[in-house]
RNA sequence: CGGGGUGUGGCGCAGUCCGGUUAGCGCACUUGGUUUGGGACCAAGGGGCCGCAGGUUCAAAUCCUGCCACCCCGACCA
């Protein structure tokens, strides 16, 4: 491909709405255009490269036995109001105004169950995995960094249909191999999660997580370990408060400038593990307290989890004066109106020696005992894990970080093949919904995270195992210099007879513009060609890797890029 | 949806507070010339309903009102 027919609009400066160096040079090195808040054009340059993770996609997802559909983005209502997913998307579903049974898909269980439940009857027919590639349509609040939140977008979607729980376990076990080789082959470090299944129900999912400071999501690590949670679930090794022999009658003290844990625990020479908080939320309209350590924190995905509803929110001082009547800060679980349901955090559970609030303004409790003095209903884990803490495989220290979500896998179970009447005879002829599971990848999160992993100040970096082309010739004054030309073309024709791919710089440019250009574009070989090296019958060759420059023989060029290439 | 910010040629910006030459600068673009191994120089050009609508005024990029778009933080995120 000669570059100067290659429509790729490279920018000098950064367009100022970019924050995350992949948008910064998908805009730079003209991959992408941004038409309207999280809607993208993708430019020759970045379809290329978009079709490369595709084309990893497409055989590893083959490999599993996957059949490739093209499913429309464009359902009709009434299939999406039997899963009553109309209801639950809410504004993420975008509506059609002028065709109102009609609305842009946001995902695609319901139309493979739809299918399934027309032509799979046996269980016979099973297993079957389904997939597409294709773009989703989400009414995201907020789009933002780029191609990795926008409205419109291109996903890599697939589901599984088994007839029992056994074969879901496989088909997910494949998926879950055949991510793991998708992601290597693209050369992006990651790591996998446990996750909460959230609202799409069903019991099982994980997610294949990138760290990266622009991620929205947050993680618990330790690499060495191998253990990586999702903070939603993450947990931590503690030692738990014990109880103490000694049972004292718990008695009222004066603490009129303690509001504060900390604040409680230096005025008056407390353990400040033995202090214990009261966290007050609305759970479904009614009043929760929640009981634990200190100095943790309530981790409101556990929460929501343990009380299996979403409809949680904190308690308003008001709210918390009305039950306690006490304002925050002097709060316990002493004496509490029946009204409020108490539950408290594993870390203290059953303890005797606790100091908290006495519901009663300036006034805390000490050697509070759990089992004497409360009406505790149960104890779960609600704490969010911190830093440094230790993970439960070695003990080792958590790490926090922000990560990207590339990939989830979730076990569905059936609530959409029941929904849609998917069901199958099985081998003692009786009716059963068919078992579903669902994977999806981000592919331009994708391709966006391995620009995140492989770039500097220059730009691009693309690896050798995946690149635009393999190697860019430079051809400096290609347009006035004929020996140049001639060694450029020669040398592009011997490279393509190898089955190399080459994009050849004839534009008329300045040989420094030329330079930087190629960096910006970062094909892994960049050659070199120039009267001055000619006369020696020589070229250049730079790694773009390490930016490693050498000069080689022009007879040896080709050898060295097959070199390169078989490394 | 709440908070903050920004809209001026393809890109990056100044000008707006305090209304008043013909709306400016750098990059990019066109033409000519000189150049040519890390984003050249000189000269001459082209390109703007200053986000949109209304208002105030002799006069609006600039002041007022309303709206729209985009970015950031938060909420939300199968």
């Amino acid at each position: 491909m000669n570059q100067s027919q290659l429509f790729i609009p490279t920018l000098k400066e950064t367009p100022s709405d970019a924050q995350m160096p992949s948008h910064k040079l998908m805009l730079r090195a003209g991959l992408v255009r941004q038409i309207a808040a999280g809607v993208f054009s993708w430019l020759p340059y970045g379809y290329i490269m978009l079709k490369r993770v595709q084309a990893v996609i497409n055989e590893e997802m083959n490999a599993i036995g996957g059949q490739e559909f093209l499913l429309p983005a464009l359902n009709p209502k009434d299939i999406w109001e039997q899963t009553n997913r109309v209801e639950a998307m809410g504004d993420v579903m975008f509506h059609i105004k002028n065709r109102d049974n009609l609305v842009l898909a946001p995902t695609h269980e319901e139309i493979i169950a739809y299918h399934a439940s027309q032509s799979i009857k046996s269980y016979k027919d099973l297993p079957q995995i389904w997939y597409q590639i294709q773009n989703k349509f989400r009414n995201e609040p907020r789009p933002k960094s780029g191609v990795m939140r926008g409205r419109q977008f291109i996903m890599k979607d697939s589901y599984s249909l088994d007839s029992n729980t056994e074969g879901l376990d496989e088909s997910y076990d494949k998926h879950y191999s055949a991510y793991k080789k998708i992601f290597d082959r693209l050369g992006i470090n990651y790591f996998v999660v446990g996750a909460s299944s959230g609202a799409m129900g069903g019991n099982k999912s994980q997610e294949f997580m990138v760290e990266n400071e622009f991620g929205e999501d947050t993680c618990a690590v330790n690499y060495e370990s191998g253990y990586a949670a999702n903070i939603e679930v993450a947990v931590s090794d503690i030692i738990p408060n014990q109880r103490v022999e000694e049972e004292l009658e718990f008695e009222e003290f004066e603490t009129p400038n303690s509001k504060t844990i900390e604040e409680l625990s230096k005025n008056h020479n407390i353990n400040i593990e033995n202090c214990a908080k009261s966290v007050v939320y609305i759970i479904d309209s009614k009043p929760v307290l929640i009981l634990m350590r200190g100095t943790d924190i309530l981790n409101e995905t556990k929460l929501q989890s343990i009380f299996e509803t979403n409809n949680t929110r904190p308690a308003t001082e008001e709210e918390i004066e009305n039950f306690f009547s006490a304002k925050p800060g002097s709060i316990g679980p002493v004496n509490v109106d029946e009204k409020v349901k108490i539950y408290a955090d594993l870390l203290i559970k059953d303890t005797n020696d606790l100091v908290s609030g006495a519901n009663k303004t300036g006034y805390h409790f000490k050697n509070i005992d759990l089992k004497r003095d409360c009406n505790i209903e149960e104890y779960y884990d609600f704490r969010t894990v911190l830093e440094g803490e230790a993970n439960i495989v070695d003990g080792k220290p958590l790490k926090i970080v922000n990560a990207i979500e590339l990939g989830h896998i979730f076990k569905l179970g059936t609530k959409y093949s029941e929904a849609l009447g998917a069901k199958i005879l099985d081998e003692n002829g009786k009716e059963k919904p068919i078992v579903m599971g669902s994977y999806g990848i981000g592919v331009e999160r994708a391709l966006a995270c391995i620009i995140e992993q492989n770039y500097d100040d220059n730009g691009l970096k693309w690896g050798k195992n995946f690149a635009p082309f393999h190697v860019h010739i430079l051809g400096l004054s290609y347009n006035k210099s004929e020996n140049v030309k001639e060694h450029c073309d020669k040398l592009k024709e011997n490279l393509e007879a190898n089955a190399l791919s080459v994009l050849l710089d004839d534009r008329k440019e300045r040989p420094g513009f030329k330079f930087k250009d190629a960096d910006l574009l970062g094909i892994p070989l960049q050659i070199t060609v120039g009267d001055r090296g000619l006369e020696n019958n020589e070229i250049e060759i730079k790694l773009r890797i390490n930016n490693e420059k050498n000069k080689i023989s022009f007879d040896d060029a080709v050898d060295e890029v097959i070199k390169y290439y078989n490394n």
